[in-house]
DNA sequence: ATCGCAATTTAAAGCGTTTGCAATTTCTCT
DNA sequence: AGAGAAATTGCAAACGCTTTAAATTGCGAT
């Protein structure tokens, strides 16, 4: 348990403390020979430096924090964990750790990333999901904290780090290629609460309808709050029982086209005969849900962690402009989408 | 940004830096006036002490480590998922943050561990999913630093910490509960690592049916690699193709029994007429999936939660003698398990 | 008034690093 | 060989806090 110090390390080398933590930080003022005997002497006892004492002086904690969005019983879905996942990686290779604060029932996740920064226990902080507006993100700002956002806020003026997946045009591109594919009637299952990326994507469909300039087109959007399992289900029933049933349904992000899937297959729709059905993510599980779901590669993993590469070089550099950074997403098309069925076409 | 230190705090109060540290620690010796003064001041000027010197001084990290097990391309499964939550909920109780370590690549987990302990970031660990021999339990006892594991070793004499769910005995359980439903044939779907649950688990099926001893009943079990997807549905359909197919199938947790309701499903086999399934685990997507998974509730989250009291108490007081909690978990009856099939019984 | 003792408070010594500056050693060049 | 420069290393302060030991204060008893 006793870990060995600088102190001690230095006694056993006959050095100074000084030379010590110059050679191992690689000091150039030190000689090369005396950096790689310190160097093998370190290896060779197991020295680890004391993360608080080097934090003390240094003023920085080495973590980047993250806090759990509050929500329901589940806590961490596919989103959160490939996004943590992705996080910890890119963390990993810039020797930063990652910190995880739970929000406590009770207090707000406003008031508990507030304790965060405050308590300099984080050089940065890491904020998912954004909402139209965002107050996490007005906090951050107003007191100049290091953080880079995964999405943007409605207000396109204002200026912070962020990167986003370009999810309007992508689903502008969902609507054009089953558009080609003669469908004419639309779903969308959305979600009612005010996240960004709702608004771009719904904006981005509906956009490419007005491009196509075609009257026939018919959209019918039914919502339900997000992480609501069962308003998910009776949403997506909405839309498959009606009257007149949209020939192609898109998810507003997999789990969404998830559900369609598997109401549709309930109620003994065939996929993509019967109906087509896209998605947007490429969750582990579209690849595996017969038949397989057509959906949109938005790279969370590899934009977790190139989130966290922006972040150290905000942390490190302070950039004076902002950040910023769109990825374009990628068509997976595989089996959960085809052309219009053919008694609708007749009709 | 420039936080408010202890000195400040003292100077603008008027009396030393030792008396406000030891008034807001609530040191009986100062003048409870004095304390008073000084509980205000602090929360008035908004002093939040500073972590680091805090540490560097009472050794202790108010860190509790978690190291991410390696593996597939879908690195937080649900278990994880459920089993992170708890933690950060159960920490957080105890004022502790939660420390993730993410191995990368090229690295071993042991490595990682090693690192965490001896670098001093974490005062303690939380060491999930345990193998049947465990080198990660087996370097923690011989370093004697603190941590709780969820799970056990196949050595029953070893002595450590640790939290774990009956599982033998819920096996058991599933056995009487369908043999009495008049199944006779089993198919269970296993892994092929060498997990201690894996053992345990198949252990109670097979006590059981000794325990029954009718010679008729038949266990056909296939296995595959923990987390290959492909291997795993493959080991399903040899179990559904088979030339005689067991009447009843049970996962070694709930993602396995929700492949074999996918795959039934797809074969065109109806849970549960002419399949029983049954799970382990209860996870969120357990309810959801149709007909709707039985299963057990192995609380995950809330044995997260537990472990992380457990932990805490074993960092703070450092018990001689190791602390072991065994949950029993509790049967949850949906709708995929019922009477052995008509055509079947008939035979 | 003075002394003794308890109640409070303060001073100061670290905790293990980093780093500016000074001191020492080693070269380089006349 | 000696001066000055360059290379190397050592010293000590500082980071913000906790805690031990010592100093101060207050107060009743003499």
């Amino acid at each position: 348990m006793a870990a060995l110090t600088l102190r001690e390390l230095a006694a056993r080398l006959d050095v100074s403390v000084g030379t010590v933590s110059r050679a191992l930080s690689g000091d150039a003022a030190i000689a090369l020979k005396t950096r790689e005997r310190v160097a093998k002497a370190a290896k060779e006892f197991g020295y680890v430096p004391n993360r608080a004492a080097r934090q003390l002086v240094s003023g920085r904690s080495g973590f980047v924090g993250f806090i759990m969005p509050v929500r329901g019983p589940n806590f961490i879905d596919a989103y959160l964990g490939e996004f943590l996942t992705g996080l910890g990686e890119g963390l990993v290779e810039h020797g930063m750790d990652l910190f995880i604060a739970t929000v406590p029932a009770g207090r707000s996740e406003l008031s508990v990333l507030r304790h965060v920064v405050e308590s300099g226990r984080a050089d940065g902080v890491v904020v998912p999901r954004i909402g139209e507006v965002d107050e996490r993100l007005a906090y951050l700002m107003e007191r100049d904290f290091p953080f880079v956002a995964h999405g943007r806020m409605l207000d396109a003026a204002a200026s912070f780090n962020w990167l986003d997946a370009d999810s309007e045009a992508a689903f502008g591109e969902a609507f054009d290629l089953l558009y080609d594919l003669g469908h004419r009637h639309f779903g969308l299952v959305s979600i009612s609460d005010p996240m960004t990326f709702r608004h771009l994507r719904e904006r981005g469909l509906r956009d490419a309808i007005a491009r196509r300039g075609d009257p026939s087109v018919v959209l019918d959007v039914a919502s339900a709050p997000r992480f609501d399992r069962g308003a998910t289900v009776a949403a997506v029933n909405t839309l498959i029982h009606a009257e007149r049933r949209p020939t192609a349904i898109i998810g507003l992000f997999d789990e969404l086209a998830l559900t369609i899937l598997e109401e549709a297959a309930r109620a003994g729709l065939s996929v993509p005969r019967d109906l087509s059905v896209v998605g947007f993510d490429n969750i582990t599980a579209a690849a595996y849900a017969p038949p397989g779901l057509t959906t949109f590669e938005a790279r969370t993993r590899d934009s977790a962690r190139e989130i966290a590469g922006l972040l150290v070089g905000v942390i490190e550099k302070k950039p004076a402009a902002p950040v910023t950074r769109l990825i374009a997403p990628k068509l997976i098309a595989r089996a959960s989408h085809g052309p219009v069925p053919e008694t609708i076409r007749r009709i």
